[in-house]
DNA sequence: ACCGTATGCAACTCTGAGTTGCGATAGCGT
DNA sequence: ACGCTATCGCAACTCAGAGTTGCATACGGT
C-alpha cells in the first residue's frame, strides 16, 4: 500500500508514515482541526516539513489518511441468549469504545470543521451504519426468541439504543459511563417490547 | 444595550453592527468556523476590516457575539391537553427549527471547531438543557393526569425524545422529517410509559 | 453649520500553508 | 562490506490571512 512503485526502500518510509500519522492524531486531539498546523506536527512526529508535503498532498490528505487508518470501531456483537443483556453488552461496548482514548480523538476529529473534508463525512455515516447493520442478527434471534415484536425494525432499535448515549457525548455534561448504557438499553428494549421500534411506522397509534 | 457610553452616535454603529454580524453568520454558514476570515466577512457586510476589529476584539469574539444573539430557541410549550400530543408537538417544533436555515446555520457552528471557545460549549449546553427544564411542567401535567408513571423523570423523557432526532441530525442522512419527529415521540411515549424512565433507575428490570 | 466620533484606507508585522533546489544519508541489493 | 538511489533535512522562497497603527474623511446628532 505504502510504496507500491517497486517494493524498495520501504524501512525508513513506513517508520516516518507512523510517526506522522501519530502525531497528527496527537495534535488533533490536543488542539483540533482548525488549529492543526504542519509545522506541529513536523516538529512532535521529529521529520521535517518538507517530508509530510512529499508524502501528503496537503493536510486535508492527511487528515483523511489518519481518520481513516484509525476509525475501524470493532464493536464485538454479543450472543448471550436473551436480548436483555445483548443490548446491555452493546451499549457497554460503545460507550467504552468512545470514552477510550482513541475514541475520544476520533470523535472530536469527526465533528470538527474536518468534517467539511468530504472523505470524513462519508467515513461517520459509515462508521455509524455499519452498528446497526452489524447487530440486526441479534435481534432477528430475540424476535425468533419471542422477546421482542415480530416487526421490529432491528436498525432502528441499535439507533435508538445509541442515540441518548451519543447525545450525552455530544451535548450533556453527564457522565457516560456503565449505568448510561445500561439505562439506554432498558429504555430501547421497553420501546420496543412496546412495538413502537416497527418496521411498519407508517400507521401510528 | 449596544453602545451603553454615551448613548451618542449610534445610527452608524448599530447598522455596523448589524451588518458584520449577519455577514458572519453567513460566512459560517457556507464555509463553516476553520475558513472563516475576516476579509471575506468584511467584504461580505460592505465595511472594511479595520471596522471590526474596532468592535470586535478577535475572531473569536465575533463569533461568540453572533452565537450569543442567534442562539435564542424559542420553541414553545404545548398543552394539549394530552402527553401523545404535547411530545408530538414539541418533537415537530424542534425539527422544523432544526431544519429551518437560520437552525442549520447554528448547528453548523455550534459542532465546528468554533466549539472550542469557551463560550460556545456552555451556549451549547445549556441551549439543551433549558428545553428539558421548560418541558417539565408538561410532564407533571401528564403524570397528574396519570398518562405517566408518576416517577417519570421529565427531563430524561425529554431527552430521549430529542436524541433520536439530534441523532438523525448529526449523522444519518436520514430524512429529518414531520413523521422522524412522530416517530421519535411515540418512542419516547412507550419508554416512559413502561415505566423505563423513572427518577428513580438505580434498580433496574 | 459644526463638532466629535466612527469609518475608510494604506502600510505594516507575523504566522502558517505550500513549493523548490540542493546537499546529506540511510537502506537496499550485491 | 560497498555502492546506488530513493528519501530526508535544510534553507529560502511565495502567498494568504490575522491583527495593528496612523492619518484622512464622512457621517450623525445638536
Amino acid at each position: 500500500m505504502s510504496t507500491e512503485k517497486h517494493g524498495r526502500q520501504v524501512g525508513r518510509g513506513a517508520k516516518v508514515r507512523t510517526a506522522v500519522l501519530a502525531a497528527t492524531l496527537a495534535e488533533l486531539a490536543d488542539h483540533g482541526y482548525a488549529a492543526l498546523t504542519i509545522d506541529n506536527i513536523a516538529r512532535r512526529a521529529g521529520v521535517h516539513k518538507t517530508t509530510i508535503y512529499r508524502r501528503w498532498k496537503d493536510r486535508e490528505s492527511l487528515v483523511v489518511d489518519v481518520l481513516g487508518e484509525q476509525i475501524a470501531v470493532d464493536i464485538p456483537m454479543p450472543d448471550t441468549g436473551s436480548v436483555d443483556t445483548d443490548l446491555r453488552d452493546i451499549a457497554r461496548a460503545f460507550v467504552a469504545w468512545v470514552t477510550s482514548p482513541a475514541g475520544q480523538t476520533i470523535f472530536a476529529a469527526i465533528f470538527s470543521d474536518a468534517a467539511r473534508i468530504p472523505g470524513i463525512v462519508d467515513a461517520r455515516r459509515q462508521l455509524f451504519e455499519e452498528g446497526p447493520r452489524r447487530a440486526s442478527s441479534a435481534i432477528s434471534r430475540a424476535v425468533q426468541r419471542g422477546e421482542l415484536p415480530p416487526d421490529t425494525d432491528a436498525e432502528e432499535l441499535i439507533k435508538t439504543l445509541i442515540a441518548p448515549l451519543y447525545f450525552r457525548l455530544a451535548i450533556t455534561t453527564e457522565p457516560l459511563d456503565q449505568a448510561a448504557a445500561d439505562h439506554a438499553a432498558r429504555v430501547a428494549l421497553a420501546a420496543a417490547r412496546a412495538g413502537a421500534l416497527s418496521s411498519t411506522n407508517t400507521n401510528p397509534q
